[in-house]
DNA sequence: AGGATTCGCTTAATCGGTTAAGCAACGGCA
DNA sequence: TGCCGTTGCTTAACCGATTAAGCGAATCCT
């Protein structure tokens, strides 16, 4: 039929109108403009017919504003991460948005790309869960007033909106509950890494331990080094169970961590939890499905990504007002992999 | 400093000249277009110091092009279209591409809507995991002249591009694994669907039992709703177990029914692979971690994202030649959930 | 009746690029 | 000298919308 697709400029030639007047019928803006009744009847009549979609390019240029959002994750083959796109697409599709995913693979030179594309795409904001040494970018986009969220990882010396959930919380949380449970050793495996969630990881663990009180060993707190996770974690395991005061109970800061610890675990013939504890970060499958389901730390991740949306979309559409902080509880989920400790009988 | 974007206009301004010959220079065609040697330099200057990023959207409004694919699949939290996406991603990248993602959830109307405003957003080209009843909408898009791909799964009576799997060999492949191993009461779960694909792995176990040659039992394949996973597969389980040849070993037809089915098996206290062998379709950290390590159908995601880009970009960038359809064959990784039968001693 | 309003629509500029066509100046050639 | 071709650049149309401004004609008002 069409040969091609129908502009505003076929309605008018067929309605015998101006494009102008097609415009202003189409936008709901008769009344201002005055247009006839007749006529804007005919108008919609013709465009329905024709099946008339508007150009989304030439409303966004005409407009600077393109409907579309930038998310910027790590790398959206991680579930954690794959679960954040999904909520923040469909809430942004609630929201008359489309989002364009970017994975930054952690990587602080990916993410300024990656943020440099999109820019020039004219997304109208973004969603970024930032990595490390990306703070320069972060304050750039400040500076160039381009709207954006830091969605579960923030700085918290950039003043900048944010929904985060509250890590040290949640590592404290856990630390404790594996107190409670009666384990004695608890050792900590994070990443090797200046971000503010991983300190705030670290920070919530180790309080905990302070807290109740228990004299943390040096050696059950490791860093592993996010390029060389399955070596780091392995030497880790390693160490930790081979000091004066070997660790009965582990906290992975991370779902990769924890997937390659519970690996290596296994290779090891280390039972869970008899011989050693386990709670992780994190949420997907793999816990449910492990032999003795893992205790994992809840993320809000659907709170998170529609509070993020929600927030964005505030800034896209009203004046800027303050930076908007919110941190969101998550939630233990208490498995068998930390069930209370059976004091063997010596 | 410069409080909006700078445009050609600024650049054409600056070196007192038109904004086509700012054009000119800037795309390269100084040659045909006979621009001077040092204007040219001058203009290329200019727009360095003025750090010019042209407009997609304007360029995409003339052009018609917008260098944009649309990445329709069933949902990106599942691990195997998150990782599909992953691969995309990065592939479209390397050919200048950008991608939207959008989630169907295995849903023909949510994916008609995902088609309609990707069109909208005037993506070049698709490139489609289907799902179920949607041939209509792929019918539409060859009418329509809208390029795209089918990924992984295609509708055999409807000639387009795709890029798949070898469903049935991977399924044949599995089941004969089993049989090799000593099995002799293998059922096979899979989904209560018309899609092409599902039919294949279903015909695959069926042959390979056939060629065997096993008398299949009535009972011994189950189709489980796609709406209702979790209860159909423990009806399946149960009504597999309790015949009077009760099954022996177990093909899961994908990632999904896989995980819903271990859960369960779990809690039976089932033990895998003495009681019961395991192999599954997709690919998983998951089954690396489950007590026993799950034999597994790993397809060539890789290969078949970057594939399935290098197709839609060719079909983008040359003349429309005949569909291409290319078969990939899957690797069956064996670990211990099917290794061989220890047949008891009775 | 005649100036002021109101009504109903069109004109044209604009967003930021691309590109066919044209124009002036210059050199070469007969 | 006159014609032609080349060189180097500009003009202007175009992509598909939005929207301020303007212009006749009808209507109101006194």
């Amino acid at each position: 039929m069409n040969k091609t697709k129908v502009s505003i400029k076929d309605i008018a030639q067929k309605a015998g109108v101006s494009t102008a007047l097609v415009s202003y019928v189409l936008n709901g803006k008769e009344k201002e403009s005055r247009v006839g009744q007749e006529i804007a009847t005919k108008v919609r009549q013709i465009a329905a017919e024709l099946n008339y979609q508007p150009s989304h390019l030439a409303k966004s240029l005409r407009s600077g504003k393109t409907h579309t959002i930038g998310l910027v994750i790590a790398d959206i083959s991680n579930p954690f991460f794959a679960n954040i796109a999904r909520v923040v697409e469909d809430e942004a599709k609630r929201n008359g948005y489309t989002v364009i995913i970017g994975s930054s693979d952690e990587n602080a030179s990916k993410s300024r790309d990656l943020l440099e594309v999109l820019i020039n795409r004219q997304v109208d904001g973004f969603i970024i869960v930032s990595s490390e040494n990306s703070e320069d970018q972060i304050r750039s986009l400040n500076d160039r007033h381009i709207p954006f969220v830091l969605l579960d990882r923030y700085f918290p010396e950039i003043p900048t909106d944010f929904v985060s959930t509250d890590h040290y919380r949640a590592s404290y949380d856990a630390a404790t509950h594996l107190v409670k449970n009666q384990y004695k050793h608890i050792g900590m495996i994070a990443y090797d890494s200046q971000m503010f969630h991983m300190h705030e990881r670290i920070r919530g663990y180790q309080d905990a331990l302070r807290d109740n009180p228990i004299n943390a060993h040096e050696h059950w707190l490791k860093r592993v080094k996010i390029s060389a996770i399955d070596t780091g974690v392995k030497a880790a395991i390693d160490t930790m169970l081979a000091t004066d005061q070997p660790v009965d109970a582990l906290l992975f800061a991370t779902y990769s961590l924890a997937v390659s610890g519970l690996k290596y675990i296994n290779k090891l013939g280390v039972r869970v939890p008899d011989d050693l504890a386990i709670v992780s970060f994190g949420q997907a499958e793999v816990f449910e499905l492990y032999h003795c389901p893992i205790t994992y730390i809840k993320q809000p991740i659907g709170l998170l990504g529609q509070t993020a949306v929600e927030l964005l979309v505030k800034k896209l559409t009203h004046k800027p007002t303050e930076p908007e902080q919110i941190l969101m509880k998550a939630e233990l989920i208490e498995r068998a992999s930390s069930k209370t400790h059976k004091t063997l009988i010596t």
